[in-house]
DNA sequence: CTACTTTACGGTATGCGTAAGCATT
DNA sequence: AATGCTTACGCATACCGTAAAGTAG
């Protein structure tokens, strides 16, 4: 059986012309090649070249055998793909959250059930999920909002309540409740990774200015030194984490009042029964 | 890259279940397997068994790897028949001819107009030939009818006529020429690859019982030493190739006066036309 | 005790790079 | 002169087979 190395050659010399230039791009010598695409033309038992006295072409032949050696090679290129592919497949769990919060939650959780695993997470807004869950491309996800389709099974695993956090001088802080779209128009201050959150801010309040802040510091920064609004929720509240000097005041819209679930497909409940056995429906709160 | 020899041995531990038995078959040692298979698991980077202490067995993704792996080999294989198969190609014209003569007098010209060239000549009943002719199984035809197909170029190369040939006692020597009708029902002496012919007596004769003779010293032997009717034809006569003691009178029915054509692709006219030109209507006769 | 895998060892062959030769442009 | 292929030569290493050790059934 032909090896591939004489095949990558091959594909090398017909794609650079020249036994130097392919020996130049594959990091070996002029004579290697000659001497590979001799041993190749014995092993096929077929003339691949014309061989002039410093000149060497393919042949019609030898044409078709590069053509058809780089099938071969994408077979063997596809073959170690696949087969890191697969094993990575069997440590690893990715995860699509919706938001922040489940995440900070969550992946602890899942790092002590499932340990020895790689947790793969992404965030972001989550109406590609269910397809991705279906997919393979997820084994698991937190949405918020239940899902109807059978295919999945899904758990409740808690819930946060957005609230708007205003220095005191604010106007609007005097209020025991708030809604977007009292907010709507005002420049707010915002993370950019909060997953579906940010689908509600842009059709609620699609005239504020947002300045969206990458990084976790500077974010902290501007919020501590500036007026500007900013988003809380229950969670922080609950723990304390609230900027000085400012008020937190509930917004009263029910897209604010979150529902996390934990998914899984069906097929591979009993695969993740113990991560849910682990989780209630307060665990996010 | 990794390297099929490397693919093969994997496939032959799935295949036998133990490096010993593969070693067997692969005729190589055992040693040998075991250190293929930890440089298979290192270039992959990948574990692909598990190992205890005198057994070792493929993991799940060395499964999948050996199944992946097969499909490298495929590819390998077919890469080489392709390629001898284009080689071969090139090399070679593949005809086929609807009867023996249009097989003796055009082969030695062929071989002349394309020296060098291998010339690989079926026989057979000519109702596949134009299909052939399209798939490229052949590059040249003889038929014994024109076809009508525009994607053929064809051309007339000669022609035969049927006889038969009776001992001198036979009842029916004595008619200045036959029907096959009246053949139908006798025994009749027969060689086995005569091309169109046997359909033709299939059909016309379809109570006589045939003594077909795969060689052609056999049939010479009980033609000479029988009273047996045989079939011969004017290409046999002109030539004075007639059996002693035994009359040849021409059979009448349409059939048995064939028209020979010398068919090619019409795309390979160019290709054949030095062939086309050493040949006209009359060469076979 | 048998069957199987792994490790160790030594030989061989395979592949490589350098250098040199030669022909063409 | 520069470019490109081939051959020759010597070296490194990669591969292989035999032998031996160890383990489980």
């Amino acid at each position: 059986m032909v090896e591939l190395r004489l095949l990558e050659q091959l594909t090398a010399f017909y794609t650079y012309g020249t036994l130097s230039e392919a020996a130049e791009k594959l990091h070996t010598s002029q004579p290697t090649l000659t001497r590979s695409m001799k041993q190749l033309e014995d092993e096929l038992g077929v003339p691949l070249f014309v061989r002039t006295k410093n000149h060497l072409a393919l042949n019609r032949t030898g044409i078709k055998a590069a053509e058809y050696a780089r099938q071969v090679l994408l077979a063997g290129q596809d073959f170690e793909a696949k087969v890191r592919s697969y094993d990575r497949s069997l440590h690893t769990i990715s995860i699509g959250f919706c938001a922040p919060i489940p995440q900070t939650v969550l992946t602890p959780i899942i790092n002590h059930v499932f340990s020895g695993m790689t947790i793969s997470a992404d965030m972001g807004e989550d109406s590609l999920f269910e397809d991705h869950l279906k997919q393979g491309i997820y084994q698991l996800a937190v949405l918020h909002y239940k899902p109807e389709d059978p295919l999945f099974y899904s758990q409740k695993c808690g819930s946060e309540h957005l609230y708007i956090s205003l220095t005191s001088g604010n106007p609007l802080s005097f209020y025991p409740e708030i809604h977007l779209k009292d907010l709507d128009g005002l420049p707010i201050l915002l993370l950019s990774q909060i997953g579906f959150w940010s689908k509600i801010h842009r059709e609620k309040t699609p005239n504020s200015r947002y300045l969206v802040q990458i990084e976790d510091d500077s974010f902290r920064e501007l919020a501590v030194n500036s007026d500007y609004p900013i988003f809380s929720t229950d969670y922080f509240i609950r723990r304390g984490q609230t900027m000085p000097g400012r008020v937190n005041i509930p917004i009263a819209d029910p897209e604010c009042q979150a529902e996390y679930y934990l998914v899984c497909l069906a097929s591979e409940r009993k695969r993740f029964q113990p991560l849910f056995n682990q989780i209630t429906e307060h665990t996010i709160q």
